[in-house]
DNA sequence: CTGTTAGCGCCTTCAC
DNA sequence: GTGAAGGCGCTAACAG
């Protein structure tokens, strides 16, 4: 059943049809309810999609291009509270939300990604091929969250100005052995200690980059040599890849062990704080902790967890909104809060 | 840029191009090459999915709707390993994936759904008007998730049996108080005790009911009245919703308060957990708790969640194969697997 | 192996 | 307020 179909069998024209859906002003609010009415009695549920958005050129779908796996992304509580942002106001202006990986495992970009008004690309990309083929001739909106792409508008977290106040907070009281457990920070990927020697992405490359130069502030500030804080890495942000990395850590001799270890997340803290426990490490008499992010799940679990909050949702938000045009395409540098909790009072 | 203009500075026809792109085995490969090159120089990225999409009839893109918010959605572990599963096998075989809410605010389904080559539909939907739409004229294929729908192919797991399990395990310590908290259970929205006779959902309509068939199975085994378990009832999987209904377990006096928690979740459990650690009640000494889902958050952290665990990922790799074609579209019951951790030894 | 042709279903000027 | 006509960009028959 199309919309020729329809006006055929109520002996319309197919704009007339059309009108009915899409301008109710250019015909008699009588016929159109009759239209309506008649399309569905007939089975008619409205104008197809795809010979629309071929027509008018848009499809009211906004596309999220995803740096990392969906399977990991969909599990994250970072990425998922920017995505609940971003759905929540693209539902609220009646678009909808296709999801795609920069990690595709088919050989390339899904052709139905030509399909989407916009993109909303979040974390930096494996390749920029993919993000080469979006900013193609169409011109169509694209956002970059959390990292920067050359000509095309951003939405940050103050990153080092955050872990900076944090590492403040934590050197009020002077450790002995500080540490950091850093987020893809080394260029080459690498789950464990980082060697002085190693080469690091640069700072547009990555945001750990800036969050560790706001923990680098601090212990200059106080009169902590920051090169001689020892770094360790950690590739993806779940329990099971931070574990070994943590381990390794806790289990170095007493005398070595560090007692302050400043995680680029919530999702390392909390590994840390799990992995102490088993120990019998007490946080924060033996070891105190603390994180980046302020996720739910290490704010109602003993010990909460000292750490910076970062509204991701309202990030989704503004992504959301800045695609659509509804807000101007623009830079945008979004406010944390440290969340003091008992993992390093 | 478009196929025509292409094929126009190329001086070949359009149906040479868009064999290039589409059916390599239909000119030769020095051509397909030539002109593939000069398409990346005169950067042209291939087919438009709208136009093709509107020819072929085939968007390769598979919707997900999900009976409850995005937000919510996204949050849940339960829901984004069921979506990591989804993913994996579109993913795997150039599908993208389209998220819609059966709670949109909009005010109807968007347009957009008639893009989707098929869907999959997650929990039931407040309404059924969304899916009558989505059954309607073009026949695609539907699966139906959790829930059951008339003359459409679902995957379940086996709630019943699995409640049963875990019942049997937790009676064989004989509890003196024994309480269920359930999960979206009563017929109108309740987050409190359930009194003796308020109208329940028909298990058609949620697999609470299923579960608690089981539960009350083990109870009859162990002599036990099942009329005379105590019953609560939750909405909404999250933290927040949950933790004002399990504090007033929890608040009652020693004499009537619980000492053994069969939770549908483990959401629910988890916040049992917490909520019970905050009061100095020890688990599983004071309490006994067990949950639904095996999520990876209940594992990891002490004490480790006695529950069921059921592979939500598996779940939705089979939605999503069932959807494409690639499995016979029939009802599928997956197992599940007893975890015996130390809420309840 | 390559070119010609006829729509896929709809929206939107333009005339009436 | 309504109808006729062209084309959005592409693919799949069919001819050559």
């Amino acid at each position: 059943m199309t919309l020729k179909d329809l006006a055929g069998s109520l002996g319309v024209s197919t704009a007339t049809v059309s009108n009915a859906f899409n301008r109710p002003n250019q015909l008699s609010p009588k016929l159109r309810e009759h239209i309506l009415s008649e399309a569905r009695r007939l089975g008619y549920s409205g104008p197809d999609a795809k010979a629309r958005s071929l027509r008018t050129g848009r499809s009211r779908i906004i596309a999220v291009v995803l740096a990392e796996s969906l399977t990991y992304s969909l599990n994250d509580a970072v990425a998922s509270e920017l995505l609940s942002g971003i759905a929540e106001v693209l539902d609220a202006h009646g678009h909808t939300l296709l999801l795609l990986s920069g990690r595709q495992s088919g050989a390339r970009v899904p052709g139905s990604s030509s399909i989407a008004d916009g993109f909303i690309v979040y974390g930096l990309m494996p390749s920029m091929m993919l993000i080469d083929e979006l900013q193609g001739p169409g011109q169509r909106p694209l956002v970059a969250v959390d990292f920067d792409l050359e000509g095309q508008p951003t939405v940050h977290v103050d990153d080092e100005p955050a872990c900076y106040a944090i590492g403040r907070h934590a050197l009020q009281t002077r450790p002995r052995r500080p540490a950091v457990v850093n987020l893809r920070l080394t260029k080459h990927p690498c789950n464990a200690r980082i060697a002085p020697d190693q080469e690091l992405l640069p700072a547009a490359r990555t945001i750990t980059r800036s969050r560790l130069a706001g923990f680098h502030r601090a212990f200059a500030e106080h009169g902590i040599d920051p090169a001689g804080v020892p770094m360790w890495n950690i590739e993806e942000n779940t329990y099971e890849v931070c574990a070994p990395v943590i381990a390794e850590i806790l289990d170095l001799p007493d005398d070595e062990r560090p007692d302050l270890l400043l995680c680029m997340s919530d999702r390392i803290a909390l590994t840390a704080v799990t992995l102490a426990e088993q120990r019998g490490l007490r946080v924060p008499q033996d070891l105190r902790i603390t994180g980046f992010d302020g996720i739910a799940e290490g704010q109602y679990r003993a010990p909460r967890l000292t750490t910076v909050r970062q509204d991701s949702v309202e990030k989704g938000r503004i992504a959301a909104r800045m695609v659509l045009g509804l807000d101007p395409a623009e830079p945008r540098l979004l406010h944390t809060t440290l969340l003091i909790g008992d993992s390093c009072p």
